[in-house]
Formats: C-alpha cells, sequence, structure tokens
RNA sequence: UGUCCUAUGGUGUAAUGGUAACACAGCAGAUUUUGAUUCUGCUUUUCUAGGUUCGAAUCCUAGUAGGACAACCA
C-alpha cells in the first residue's frame, strides 16, 4: 500500500497541511490565459494541478485568465479545454477571471475606501520614470494623495467609459520605495476600449494580473495556487491584495516550469511561427503545442508518464528530448500495431518462386502485446524491399542482402541475393533472388540460419501512401540561451515529405488515432488529412538505432 | 552593484543529520524472424571555503555561479 515513491516539495507542503488539519480537501485550479495553444509546458502544470487533487482528494478548476481583452480569443478556449480532456482530465468547474469583474470592480473600490487605492493621472512613461529601478526607490506623485471621494468619482468614470485609454489607471497604495518593484505602488485596473470575447463591451475597465489571479484563487477557495518561479517576486502583492480585502488566505507556491533541449515554449513566438507560416498552424506535428504532439502521433499515457519522470522542483532546469521520446516509443512498444512500409523501394524478384502466384502469410501484429492477433500479408514473386537493405560491398557487419548473401524476409522466406541489376548509368535497378521454400515463416525446415531479418511489401499488392518524417523544429540545444532570433535557429530538414512509399494493403483499413509502428522504421499515426484515396503518415518518432 | 530564488553524474530527480541512489543519455555484451523490444554489466555525481556535530549533500556563515524582478502582459 505504502508509495515508495518520494514526494515532491508540493506534495510535502499539501500533506503537513492535511496534516495539521488546515484544509479538509484540497483545491487547484489550472489557469490559461485564452491567448494561444497550450504546449509541452502547460501538460506539466496540468498533470500537476490535477494529479495534486486526484491524489489528495479534491477539486482542480479549469480558469482562463481572461483580463486582457486584446489579446484573448474564444477560439483559444475551445482548443485549450479540447487539450486537457486530451490528456485526461477533467475540471470540476470552467471558470473565467472574467466571471468576477463585478466583484473585482467591487474589491477595487473597497480598497479605494481604506485609502489603499487611487487614480494616477501619469503616462506610462511618468510611471516607468518615476518608479525608479531595483536599487534606486521610486518617488511618490502628485495623484497619490487624492482624496477617497475623488478617487471613487474618477474610477467610477473610468468604468463609464469617460476616459480615454491610457489617460488614468488605478493603483494600489503601498510603497514607492519598497524593495519588491511590484509593489512600488503596482497598477491594478487600467482603461481599454475593448471587446471581450465572453463580457462584450459591458466594461471598459479591466483589472491586471496582480489584482484578478489571486482574488480568483480565493472566490474559488483554492487552497494551493501554484505557478511557475517568475511569479515569485508577485507573491509579496498576491498576500497584500489578500489582507487588504480580507479574503480567503489562498496560497502560491512556484515550481520551475519546464525546458527542453531543441524547443522552444514561449507562446509568443510559437505565434510568431504561425502568423509567418513558418510551420503549417498550431498543430503542426514539429510544434511543442500539445495539439501539435497529438497530431504527431505523442499519446496523453507518454505525455503523463513524462510529466511524471521529471519531477517538479524549484530549479531551473532543461530536460533532454530523448526522456520524451523514450516514454511515447516506451508506450507505443506495447500497444502500437506492426506494419510493414517499404520507404525507398528497390525492386526483388525470386525467380524461383512461381510467376503469377500469390499467397497469404500470417504476421504477428504485436508480440509485445497479449491477443493482437495476425494479419494476413500477400506474398508474391515481386517484391518491394528497402534500397538500403541491399549492399553492393558490405562492410564487416552488415547482415542484410548483397551479391550471395542471405536475408530473413519478416514472416515470410529466406532469400538469397544472385545478381543485382544495374541501368546504364550503374545504379542498382532490381535484384534477383532465389527463395528456399522450406524456409516459411513459422515452418522453417531449411536449417539455414540468417542474422538479418527485413520488412518487405508485395509489388502487387502495395498501396501507395505519404509519410511525413519530422525532426527537431530547431538546431540549437537551449533555445533560452540565444541572444540572436530565434528563427536563425530553425532546422532546415525538420520536414521530410516521401510522396511515394509503398504500405502493406491493410493499411488500407487504417484508423484515425490508431498507431502503428512500421517495421524498423518507427512509430506512424494516420494524418487528420488522410483521404481514401491518399494514406498520409506522420512519423511520431524513430525507433531507437544502435546500428 | 539592491532584493528574491536556486546549486547533487552529460541531463533530470531522490536521499528529510547516519553506506549518495533511480531514470534518461552514453559505452560494452547476451538474446532476438524488427540491428526494435528484453536482459546483463560499465563509465560519470554532492559549487568553493570556513563552522556546528561522533557524523553534513542535508544545519549555520561567507563567497562563487545561474536565474527572476524596473509591461496600462499573464
Amino acid at each position: 500500500m505504502a508509495d515508495e515513491k518520494s514526494l515532491n516539495f508540493i506534495e510535502e507542503i499539501i500533506e503537513a497541511d492535511l496534516a495539521a488539519g488546515k484544509y479538509k480537501n484540497i483545491a487547484t485550479r489550472f489557469p490559461p490565459e485564452p491567448n494561444g495553444y497550450l504546449h509541452l509546458g502547460h501538460a506539466k502544470s496540468i498533470c500537476l494541478n490535477f494529479g495534486l487533487s486526484q491524489k489528495y482528494g479534491g477539486k482542480t478548476n479549469l480558469r482562463f485568465d481572461d483580463t486582457n481583452p486584446v489579446t484573448e480569443e474564444t477560439e483559444y478556449v475551445e482548443n485549450i479545454k479540447n487539450d486537457v480532456r486530451w490528456l485526461g482530465f477533467e475540471w470540476a468547474e470552467e471558470l473565467y477571471a472574467s466571471d468576477y469583474f463585478t466583484q473585482l470592480y467591487e474589491f477595487a473600490a473597497k480598497l479605494i475606501n481604506k485609502g489603499l487605492a487611487y487614480v494616477d493621472d501619469s503616462t506610462s512613461d511618468e510611471m516607468a520614470q518615476q518608479k525608479g529601478t531595483p536599487t534606486v526607490p521610486g518617488k511618490n506623485n502628485k495623484y497619490r494623495d487624492r482624496s477617497i471621494e475623488e478617487n471613487l468619482k474618477l474610477f467610477t468614470e473610468m468604468k463609464e467609459g469617460k476616459h480615454a485609454d491610457g489617460s488614468k489607471v488605478l493603483r494600489a497604495k503601498i510603497d514607492m520605495g519598497h524593495v519588491n518593484m511590484l509593489m512600488r505602488d503596482p497598477v491594478i485596473y487600467r482603461i481599454k476600449h475593448a471587446h471581450h470575447h465572453r463580457t462584450g463591451d459591458t466594461w471598459c475597465v479591466y483589472p491586471m494580473y496582480d489584482f484578478a489571479h489571486g482574488q480568483s484563487d480565493s472566490i474559488e477557495n483554492i487552497t494551493h495556487s501554484i505557478c511557475t518561479l517568475e511569479f515569485v517576486p508577485h507573491r509579496e502583492l498576491y498576500n497584500w491584495c489578500i489582507e487588504k480585502l480580507e479574503i480567503y488566505p489562498s496560497k502560491q507556491y512556484e515550481f520551475a516550469r519546464l525546458n527542453m533541449t531543441y524547443t522552444m515554449m514561449s507562446k509568443r513566438k510559437l505565434l510568431q511561427l504561425v502568423n509567418e507560416k513558418l510551420v503549417n498552424g498550431w498543430d503542426d506535428p514539429r510544434m511543442p503545442t500539445l495539439s501539435g504532439i497529438r497530431r504527431r502521433g505523442y499519446t496523453p499515457e507518454s505525455l503523463r508518464e513524462f510529466c511524471d519522470k521529471i519531477g517538479v522542483a524549484k530549479r531551473d532546469n532543461l530536460i533532454d528530448i530523448s526522456l520524451l521520446e523514450f516514454c511515447v516509443r516506451d508506450q507505443l512498444n506495447k500497444s502500437a500495431l506492426r506494419r510493414m512500409v517499404v520507404f525507398d523501394p528497390l525492386k526483388v524478384v525470386i525467380t524461383n518462386y512461381e510467376e503469377g502466384k500469390s499467397e497469404l502469410m500470417p504476421s504477428e501484429n504485436n508480440t509485445e502485446a497479449e491477443n493482437a492477433g495476425v494479419r494476413q500479408m500477400p506474398f508474391s514473386r515481386e517484391l518491394w524491399i528497402e534500397r538500403d537493405d541491399f549492399n553492393e560491398n558490405p562492410p564487416k557487419k552488415y547482415f542484410r542482402l548483397a551479391p550471395g548473401q542471405m536475408v530473413r524476409l519478416k514472416s515470410g522466406f529466406i532469400i538469397k541475393c544472385d545478381e543485382a541489376i544495374k541501368d546504364s548509368a550503374g545504379n542498382v535497378t532490381e535484384l534477383r533472388c532465389t527463395y528456399f521454400p522450406e524456409s516459411r515463416s513459422g515452418h522453417d525446415t531449411s536449417g539455414i540460419h540468417v542474422k538479418g531479418v527485413i520488412h518487405w511489401v508485395s509489388a502487387q499488392h502495395a498501396v501507395p501512401a505519404e509519410i511525413r518524417l519530422y525532426e527537431r523544429l530547431f538546431v540549437t540545444e537551449d533555445m533560452n540561451a540565444i541572444e540572436d532570433d530565434f528563427k536563425n535557429h530553425l532546422n532546415p530538414n525538420s520536414l521530410q515529405v516521401l510522396s511515394k512509399v509503398y504500405a502493406e494493403p491493410e493499411l488500407l483499413n487504417a484508423k484515425l488515432g490508431e498507431h502503428y509502428q512500421f517495421l524498423r522504421m518507427g512509430y506512424f499515426v494516420l494524418d487528420p488529412d488522410s483521404s481514401k484515396g491518399k494514406l498520409m503518415f506522420n512519423r511520431t518518432v524513430t525507433l531507437r538505432d544502435s546500428k
């Protein structure tokens, strides 16, 4: 029963809280801003927040942090919900910071009434000027001394649309000399005459993050509000607001966000890739977005396993992308259906096999999974094999086909290469081989032992398909460390399209969402753009290659 | 020349004052009708200097290094 796995620092806090009787149940939230698509970094946060409430009993809300109407859209909301569900989690309540706009407005008025907020007419430049620097304290300005009555009047006018964007803001009155820059009278409300994706034109003043997030947590009685390290300095302000507003004391905890080698996780830059058409949309299989990675063929199980393996801590990290690949291979190895597809075809003619004859060879769908069964592969005199599986001048440890050398056709027969036919340019165009009838797979009485086993497809039964081979989007290991334009680091070979490969006919029945291992080539999924007449497969990940 | 956070193999994460471990990666070898999988073995670790202690990765002090903070973004 005892879980031997050690706890991460947040679990330790929760267990201590629970042991102290501080809470009966915990409540967390996943708070995306609907201004982009979810990526792997969000997956870490989702698994953490939802995982915690599952483990300790409690709930997790999905709350959209939609306080900035100019960047946020409903399209993003729908995709975010879809991604969270795909990852395997269901939220207790679907909520929006905008649900609380009225309450937040009243909170602001309460602060004014307590003499803890004021309307400032300064321009943003002036405010920046007055704010000082991390080593130089800021200065009070004349607006700071406005009376409560005047502040109330002006704030009401702001709400009523009597003032232009940028002409006034509401600021918390804290301490312009505070060591924490965020405590130097932070802006808590600004004027934006903008259409909001949910509240429409009801509001023209919108709360800032620091005056919405903690309050939303509090309204929802969130016990553990978990965010990333860059919010550490915000915690002081988070607590200040809760204290002065005298509302439910949610607590904020910070963990280090996920960074991965050869991957860029910035939403802003991902948006740029999409807008500048450097990728084919948010769900391009090269993107680290959940929708991209899903289209690539990654499974939610493997992502959850990955998030579990990377752990949760407070130090900056750079996770090797090979760990992600390991997780998906590990899962797909157990579940993916095996199929044979020849990418770079070379014709093989079996000279001692009867012309016009064909027979069905059973082949296992997956030896790693019980009851996966077999499918039938037609075998005939003319086959396609991988051009790479023949070598005219084989090196020492080459186990495949070479003049005079034998190889096993997986689930078929052992063949021997008698002759390589070449065109006038000297390119090998065809192999003449003989087969050993008594070497039939599963009934081999030939006594011949070969080390090499290759995949193949019967030429007359082969089905054409398109294959998309993906590699990492960037060539630079640590994309956070670069100083120049990130576009200089794009991998020019991140997508390679093989427009005509030969697939075994069983693949005519390929279904969306079903995962395949193309023997010796990697894991693949059908692309949603596929049609009956045109099969298209995306490579999820290669097989491990120790050749 | 401020405040805060962090520091354990190549990369991550454990060890909660008592033998530094696990995973990935890498390197060997065995098995294999996928050069996959599986199995076995190996390489490589506590930032530095003091202090507390019988005993320190762990506690204290100082230093060093990395990161965060000066948006009407979140």
